[in-house]
DNA sequence: TATTTGTATGCAAAAATTTGCATATAAAGT
DNA sequence: ACTTTATATGCAAATTTTTGCATACAAATA
């Protein structure tokens, strides 16, 4: 029983909703810095979500030297069938904002890969601006 | 989005899930003083469980002279699909417990409605063996 | 080996939730 | 009208969760 309480909970709250919407959303699997601008929120507050998130068995992780890759698990059918479920819910603006933030941020990857990193917003801005420009 | 976390937080404690567990089992509208009995728990705790549960859309009451009975809402389809992925998941010891217990507790109803109210243990106890008895 | 960089985590303050008790309410029966 | 009975609720203490900051860690780079 603790392990459904311990997933409903992890979902219980606003910041991993945005989280795991912008995975479903985007189909890809992301890093902390990539979430961090896509959701406008600090470091440490993506990680911890992440890391209740992960606990409860939503995520997977992928090292690639620094980088950490989270990836929605998809080998657990409760999760699975959670996850379907919430795919009908995730539907309010904020979530909208987040996914049009993401995609900008994920249009400067290179070979699928993230190489920006965590920079300042203004620096960030820029390279949209000129990605666009190019 | 608030209404989906309302949900899930709803279904984040163990007296709310097990409650959820026994309308599921019995297939039945229960009242306060079942639960009590059921769940060996007071009054207060059943009574304020079944008001989150309600206000998050659970539930729905049909009240007859005092008894209030408490009824899956089967109208919504969010409810619905949730209570239909916990099926899967009530199978922990303490819910079967609950349901034996219910179970006596119900078999004490006339014409299928509550007629025992809140008793002390021992009376109740007393009346289950009358019953078996005769 | 020192530094940088992406991510995690320990800890304390703040906020939210739960728990327990006492009491309130509303319908029935006397 | 008064009492009884089933259920709800206000409030304070206890517990849990969240938030923010500072710092730690681990891999890469210089």
């Amino acid at each position: 029983m603790d392990k459904i309480i311990e997933k409903f909970k992890a979902l219980s709250d606003e910041t991993r909703l945005r989280i795991v919407n912008l995975f479903i959303k985007s189909g890809k699997n992301l890093c902390v810095c990539e979430l961090m601008d896509a959701m406008h929120l600090p470091q440490y507050a993506i990680s911890k979500a992440l890391g209740v998130l992960k606990s409860a068995g939503f995520f997977v992780t992928e090292k690639e030297g620094t980088w950490i890759y989270y990836k929605l698990n998809r080998d657990k059918s409760e999760i699975k069938t959670l996850i379907n479920f919430l795919k009908s819910y995730l539907d309010s603006d904020v979530f909208l904002q987040d996914e049009e933030r993401l995609q900008k941020r994920i249009a400067l990857r290179l070979n699928d890969k993230c190489v920006v990193g965590i920079i300042p917003e203004k620096e960030l801005l820029k390279l949209i601006k000129d990605k666009v420009n190019n």
